[in-house]
DNA sequence: TAGATAGTTAGCTAATCATCTAATTGTTGT
DNA sequence: ACAACAATTAGATGATTAGCTAACTATCTA
């Protein structure tokens, strides 16, 4: 998919993936690592939303953020096969997309 | 490397390096492929070019464009590690990595 | 119910981007 | 030297993007 690509292309975007790998994390939480402002993140949230790269739901007031591995997998993955660069997927992580390791 | 994630999130880019998976094409050869004017294509190798994806060398009048994998490996291997995505290269094209298949 | 907290939406701006046409540079062949 | 071809540069334009402040919605708690 390509709104993967154009998401991934932002720094930010790809740093609030990287926070999201630890565990998920509100948007509060996330937010708190980046200089710029909350209505900012919230649309970066969009645009990773958007592209299926997180998923979200609510608890309380907050809103959990949590990374979806597979999105990213198939994109990375699809072009890295399409351009003959042989990557593959770590069969340990197998059916463990969000492992933390 | 940023440049690299921002150059493949446009989707004329990435099928310039589909192109070039295959063999080196010179700048008209590849623009053949696409709806859109020399200059345009000249502004995507340029950025292609700047993000380190194909390198270049002049033959008489044509411009060849040869694909780089290591650089577009290291960028994608970084990111996917990052994330704890566990893509690995495959073993197969290792010090092969303009390999067509 | 009122105040505080979390997050998004609305509306704006400056910068970047993909695209175009026209002009320029460089190379080859006559 | 000149015509033809390949490619890039110059310069303009409309669309998208990342950022901001202000205002709104929703939830919790005192």
């Amino acid at each position: 998919m390509s709104n993967v690509f154009k998401a991934i292309s932002d720094n930010t975007r790809r740093e609030i993936l990287r926070l999201l790998r630890e565990k998920p994390l509100s948007a509060g939480e996330i937010s708190k690592h980046f200089p710029v402002s909350k209505p900012t993140m919230s649309a970066h949230f969009s645009v990773l939303r958007e592209a299926g790269l997180v998923a979200t739901h609510k608890q309380g007031k907050l809103v959990i953020y949590q990374i979806n591995m597979s999105v990213l997998e198939d994109a990375l993955l699809g072009f890295s096969g399409a351009i003959g660069l042989g990557l593959r997927s770590n069969t340990l992580n197998k059916g463990n997309k969000n492992a933390k390791s």
